[in-house]
DNA sequence: TGAAATGTTGGGGCG
DNA sequence: ACGCCCCAACATTTC
């Protein structure tokens, strides 16, 4: 009987699990293993927030495991350093795993390839980054041509999804695992439980039965007061479903939809679904928008970067109802909803003019979904960096954002309690109470809920000369350099 | 997956 | 009855 390593990494699932799929099929005994990579929990931005749901998702996959006649082998060190030494004691032949395509995932696995014989099987995407490119062979750079490409690529039938093993033989050995050793906080009422089951259950949930949730999401999805989004993303981000799970099951609820707006919802969610690809492809060609903006032009942008308006802009007192409620969602739950990403985003980098990268620092230290290649994606389109980004003069205003997708001000009085009593009229904007009507609903502005931070008039004017000046001074740089 | 500034239109008040 | 003005409502342009 031959032994394989089922190397875990950001696929914590049984379900359409191809790399232990390949493990079964080629060895008859499996080691599940997963290293706590000390270059990744002691990385600037690393999450504690994302630790904990990680450990605990591990703990329940252990558990998953125990009922399949296995157990998941965990220890801590540098990757290949542990590999080579549970191969050793196992006597494993292979190692299989997902691949994984951060510019970090593949240096690593290209150094434990180096020494041991690694498979990686799959991915994190339902397509390859190298798969979805131009006829010309180079990547693209603009979401709806890539979306079209992803889209004519052959997609998944619905028998296709691997259903979880039954069995799965553990070799007749003693290993040594950490996983008893984990000290987890037992808070049983987390939004997000760090298992499969959850996860699988809120994919059912958002696009199978009779209407579906996703039926809705065209109408829903932007409005912060309603549950119109599929929470999914931390239980994507470790591959407590997989890609291909979740793209299978919105074909099959658009083919089902008999009416227009749930087949365009449907369609909607895939393209979010696509965009997630579509960054991971962007990173994966072009691993230096990490460091940098994407567009050359914009590289020289003079940031303020103040670090009290920073302070509070993390700490969800800047003063606009709508920004501090959606980094209150965060600090609280590890998750934000998308269209508060980009209220709150647009208003770090271009109402406080606050470097793009500190904002992606932040959401990478905070966000149960924290991934390099959507968190980064994200905060290029913002502040109108990146591939495909919004244009530089598209400046949200917080206060329309708030009275358009909040209407009646909930999500604000969830997460900014203190505004609780101030009527409708002014939950976006509090600074317009007057000081009898701030009396009588017991918030002075200033005191108990601060003023705003800077005025969005002028912190929009001031924004479009910085990047209209930085523009004509790239086009003089260019014209100087080759002149 | 914006918002503000500017332009146009047309109804109604009014002398 | 007519012209003038105001301005809301909508459209277009600009950032």
């Amino acid at each position: 009987m031959q032994t394989a390593i089922w190397w875990i990494r950001r696929d914590l699932r049984l379900t359409d699990q191809t790399a232990l799929t390949a493990a079964l099929q080629e060895a008859g005994d499996v080691v599940p293993l997963f290293v706590i990579d000390p270059a990744l929990t002691e990385a600037k931005n690393a999450s504690p927030k994302r630790q904990v749901f990680l450990q605990q998702a591990l703990q329940s996959l252990d558990g998953e495991l125990r009922q399949r006649g296995s157990r998941l082998i965990l220890r801590r060190g540098s990757p290949a350093e542990v590999l080579a030494q549970v191969a050793a004691e196992s006597g494993a032949a292979a190692i299989y795993a997902e691949a994984d395509y951060s510019p970090y995932a593949r240096r690593r696995d290209a150094a434990v390839a180096h020494s041991l014989p690694l498979k990686l099987v799959g991915g994190p995407s339902l397509h390859h980054p190298e798969a979805v490119v131009k006829a010309d062979g180079t990547p693209y750079t603009v979401y709806t041509p890539y979306m079209r490409a992803w889209k004519s690529q052959p997609l998944p039938r619905p028998d296709s999804i691997l259903p979880a093993p039954s069995r799965i033989p553990f070799p007749a050995l003693e290993l040594v695992s950490e996983i008893g050793e984990l000290n987890l906080p037992t808070d049983a009422a987390q939004i997000f439980p760090a298992n499969e089951a959850e996860a699988q259950h809120r994919l059912m949930a958002f696009a199978e039965g009779a209407t579906p949730r996703v039926f809705q999401y065209v109408d829903l999805r932007n409005r912060l007061d309603l549950n119109g989004t599929s929470q999914l993303s931390p239980y994507l981000r470790f591959g407590m479903i997989s890609a291909r799970q979740a793209v299978v099951a919105v074909q099959v609820a658009e083919v089902r939809a008999t009416e227009g707006l749930a087949r365009k919802s449907a369609e909607t969610w895939l393209n979010e679904l696509i965009w997630r690809e579509f960054y991971m492809t962007i990173l994966y060609h072009f691993p230096d928008v990490l460091q940098q903006s994407f567009r050359a032009d914009l590289r020289q942008i003079p940031w303020r970067n103040d670090v009290q308006e920073f302070a509070a802009w993390c700490e969800g007192r800047t003063g606009y109802p709508i920004v501090d409620a959606g980094m209150r969602q965060l600090a609280h739950t590890g998750w934000m909803h998308n269209r508060a990403r980009m209220i709150v985003a647009s208003f770090l980098v271009k109402d406080l003019l606050v470097d793009w990268r500190w904002g992606e620092g932040f959401f990478m230290e905070h966000l149960l979904d924290g991934d390099p290649a959507a968190n980064n994606g994200g905060w290029q389109w913002t502040a109108g960096t990146g591939t495909d980004a919004a244009p530089y003069f598209r400046i949200f205003n917080p206060v329309l954002q708030g009275e358009k997708f909040d209407p009646a001000g909930e999500y604000i009085r969830q997460w900014v309690p203190e505004l609780t009593n101030v009527p409708d009229e002014r939950i976006h904007k509090p600074w317009e109470m007057t000081e009898l009507l701030q009396a009588e609903v017991g918030v002075k502005i200033g005191r108990d809920y601060p003023q705003p931070v800077v005025d969005h008039g002028m912190a929009r004017r001031r924004t479009l000369d910085v990047y209209q000046m930085e523009k004509m001074v790239a086009v003089q740089n260019r014209r100087g350099r080759r002149g």
